[in-house]
DNA sequence: CGACCAATTGACAACGTTGTCAATTGCGTG
DNA sequence: CACGCAATTGACAACGTTGTCAATTGGTCG
């Protein structure tokens, strides 16, 4: 247990020789303790464990992974800028992860093709991860697919674009909640709804905007593109779409916005125009995260299972590499969450402010 | 370069070894231009980078942390739930850490005292970390920072409180800050402002309460303690706390919350009583998070460095760890950021609502 | 021209664990 | 009571790197 080293501020570190000893036993005897291998008598493992519980003793994840075919360590790629997402995926990974003793490290890519391939993959030789987590939009890129393939690393795609393709995944039904959005829209009686999309490169843009049109066309509404804007997924994509949409000559009466932080913009847009939510104009996000709830008024929206989906894609991992199996796509449910921000059609159009905005004529707790 | 190993998924790793056959030099010597050591001639370092660059080498960390004194690698141990800050912190790390070749590992804890320490002490043993950032209120924790110091392991701490102690750290002035806020209120003309506090377990909290105390009394307004309120640092506990200081019977006429969501309660408390803001009412916040620029009326607040003072923390313990030298103490500037939410005392205090709210007629489902 | 010293390079052990395989133990059976 | 086989345990190499220290190279000076 003594350093080699006499430096200055080295420690002694427990090793698993220390335990060996107190318990009186070989290494490789508290080796098959800790990985729970079978061949050891219960009376042996109960001093193992005795031992490693009075040292305070935790196995050197470097050495183990030095050694053994495990590093006990999951990767999780991301490049999306949204905090709130993130943080809800980072958690549900870290919390599967927790449970069967790996750990999560975290990574967030730099570069795009070619460089973002060499960062993954430097991530991967340097920490020798066990598997990796993708999430989109890299999950939507057969470059990385088809790297990670040839490497032979075990991996699971979060809300890819190609469920069917062999490669494990976890999504939710982007199509059918926004279809069921933009129903929920049509029952309010609204008929011109303005779409905002979202990132051009983001799989889910187009399934979303798919359900919006499918839902048009399943209730005989002709689809208009006037009412459809390019976003990228960014508040202030949302607002100046959502200006647009408000100032143009016939405005739409509801605006659904591919994610809460557009929608959040279109209220923006709203509030400086005049245009009060939701008596005058209904908006409808979509991810329900943190900020859906803090807006005023707040945001009904697709419940988008984040942490879940996190924590399903991790959990698939995990079984995967315990038992050797092969793994299977995930689909996750959504919920449509109906808040204060969507409500019937106004009898006649949205109605323009009469002045500067009277600041927030208004609304004594609409519910709640 | 083949595996000793016949096992279906594994894949050939580069090592150093295939590295110094390319380069036709001892493997010793490749670790010397890896490292950056003297005495390796300019074309034999140039012969070994080429070889490098060739075979897409990486070095294994694992491998390095287990033979050197030296894993590459900067914990992040963070508890806080707001996602915003996390982010920005993680992102102000991770930037930092590319640019020396370190990698973060980042690591929500759980549990409290005790167990908390167990958590993180786990986390050093088994990631052989070089050294930690500790976010707050870890940060403020006396057991944390004295089992750090026993461990002997290098770390910084984020706002902790109190800058003094010998360990490195990097703070703002957020009594300042807070007094400047107030100041700029008082400059408005308001003399009834409503405080709410932050988490008592934060030291932060005290601090901006205390700033927020010194602006009165510098400014001859009298303290009353009726109109501070107690939060937690979440959006609910700012909503709740704006409805009692807008309903009391001699409401404020501005609202300074200790953090950003509290501040987006109260803003929606107004909106709810039909309170104009910033006409009737003033509301400031603190932090300068994303959701400052989301909310309506977009947030008066103070800006706090949170991306920069987790890449200074992270400067600090590079440079250290690189010289080792001892780290200082740091102190970085916040700003006043001034939006629509504040705005000049009115005539006759703040108006309640002339009745049930024209706009938001009440939302389809009330509350989820 | 030879010796000496600094610069450069390399051989090999060590880091803390797991994989392999051999040795030992324990138990049921003939 | 000895034998055989399975269960249990241990000895030792290997993982890919860095630390230590010795060997080699190259240049300078007397």
């Amino acid at each position: 247990m003594l350093s080699r080293r006499a430096w200055g501020r080295e420690v002694t570190r427990k090793t698993i020789h220390d335990v060996a000893r107190v318990a009186g036993v070989a290494i490789k005897t508290v080796s098959r303790v800790l990985n729970d291998e079978p061949n050891v008598r219960e009376e042996t493992r109960a001093r193992v464990l005795a031992a490693v519980e009075s040292l305070s003793y935790y196995p050197s994840l470097s050495a183990r992974s030095l050694a053994g075919r495990r590093s006990y360590l999951i990767g999780l790629v991301y490049e999306n800028p949204s905090a709130n997402y993130v943080v809800d995926v980072q958690h549900g990974a870290m919390a599967r992860c927790r449970q069967e003793k790996f750990r999560l490290f975290v990574h967030q890519c730099s570069g795009r093709d070619e460089e973002l391939i060499r960062d993954v993959m430097g991530l991967v030789d340097q920490t020798h991860v066990d598997g990796l987590i993708v999430c989109p939009p890299l999950s939507q890129s057969p470059e990385l697919v088809k790297a990670l393939d040839r490497r032979k690393l075990p991996f699971v795609r979060i809300s890819p674009n190609d469920l069917e393709y062999k490669s494990a995944a976890v999504d939710m039904d982007d199509e059918g909640a926004a279809r069921e959005m933009t129903e929920h829209l049509i029952e309010l009686g609204h008929t011109r709804i303005g779409f905002i999309c979202g990132h051009p490169t983001h799989y889910a843009s187009g399934q979303r905007l798919r359900g919006y049109k499918s839902a048009l066309k399943d209730h005989r509404l002709i689809f208009d593109a006037a009412y459809v804007k390019q976003g990228h997924f960014v508040f202030e994509s949302g607002m100046n779409a959502g200006r647009e949409l408000l100032t143009s000559p016939k405005p739409p009466t509801a605006i659904f916005a591919s994610n809460d932080d557009m929608a959040a913009g279109v209220l923006m847009a709203a509030h400086e125009l005049g245009i009060a939510v939701p008596t005058a104009l209904s908006v409808a996000g979509f991810d329900d995260t943190y900020i859906a709830r803090i807006v005023w008024p707040r945001l009904t929206t697709i419940h988008q299972p984040s942490y879940d989906l996190a924590w399903s894609a991790t959990d698939l991992l995990l079984m995967s590499l315990k038992n050797g199996t092969a793994m299977k796509a995930t689909r996750l449910p959504h919920k449509l969450v109906l808040r204060e921000s969507t409500g019937p059609v106004p009898s006649a159009g949205p109605v323009p402010s009469a002045g500067p905005v009277p600041s927030a004529g208004p609304a004594p707790s609409a519910s709640l």
